[in-house]
DNA sequence: GAAATCACTATCCATGGGGTACCTATATAT
DNA sequence: ATATATAGGTACCCCATGGATAGTGATTTC
């Protein structure tokens, strides 16, 4: 197993038509990432997403927990009291892709110097094409 | 380990000027997904990569390349052959890389069905909503 | 009574993701 | 000799989306 195929299940990510394609889609986002594994931990409200994930505008924020909640990655729990209490958490199935998620943000927090690095070398590199 | 800390290495995503957070921000595609991936057993050339990511265009697939290149996760082999003959394959760091992603595209395969229910179920909620 | 909390919503703008057409040079087909 | 195909791109345009800013309603705080 551990995907070493191509594809399983009978979905293939490759084919723009299959389901597993636009669940691919709705993964790519920077702040899908970032908020899934903020909520790994346990419930948060709107407010300390806010603070915790810097530099998320309130829309940003509101429109990538409406998706993940459409998708049953969240769940949204609203107490009627004034002010509003809002929490979100993760479902089951979050849970079970925050793991996954959360080791692509601890490759990317252990490898970014290495990718810096290629960055500044890849600039260098151009950078001497001037006289070509 | 195994990431139970939100941050290790002394770099943090959440932060908006952290390397890491650029990093993540770089992998939010859906094409270096499915690039990373469909390199993953083996280098390809241009044209093969173009058949296997159906819909992709030219100009995102040269586009997505460069990046990864880039940023060093895979190495351009040029022959200077006519009709020209270019290959990619993954660095050791983008080998690395491919594990992980190639995971979350075998959990997006997996849990396709259970999304998909998910929208339905968000649909048919909202629907019912018409009356409120 | 002015300001802050709280969870949004609405509106605007700019970036960049994505599509189409085109380019170079050769081999093959007609 | 002309047309087409291959191969790996680049140049140009468009619009959807990401992102910034301001507003909303009710209440507690200073």
């Amino acid at each position: 197993m551990d995907s070493d195929f191509d594809s399983c299940f009978g979905y293939d990510a490759y084919r723009r038509t299959c389901p597993s394609h636009t669940v691919l889609e709705m993964l790519a986002s920077k702040w899908v990432y970032l908020v899934v594994c903020a909520l790994r931990k346990g419930r948060l409200r709107n407010g300390e997403l806010a603070r915790k994930l810097e530099g998320i505008t309130p829309k940003m924020l509101t429109q990538t927990l409406r998706v993940l909640e459409r998708d049953g990655l969240v769940r949204r729990e609203v107490f009627p009291v004034i002010p509003p209490r809002v929490e979100y958490e993760l479902t089951e199935l979050g849970q079970n892709l925050a793991g996954l998620l959360s080791q692509i943000r601890s490759w990317a927090e252990q490898h970014a110097p290495d990718i810096k690095d290629a960055r500044a070398r890849a600039i260098a590199d151009s950078e001497g094409d001037w006289a070509a």
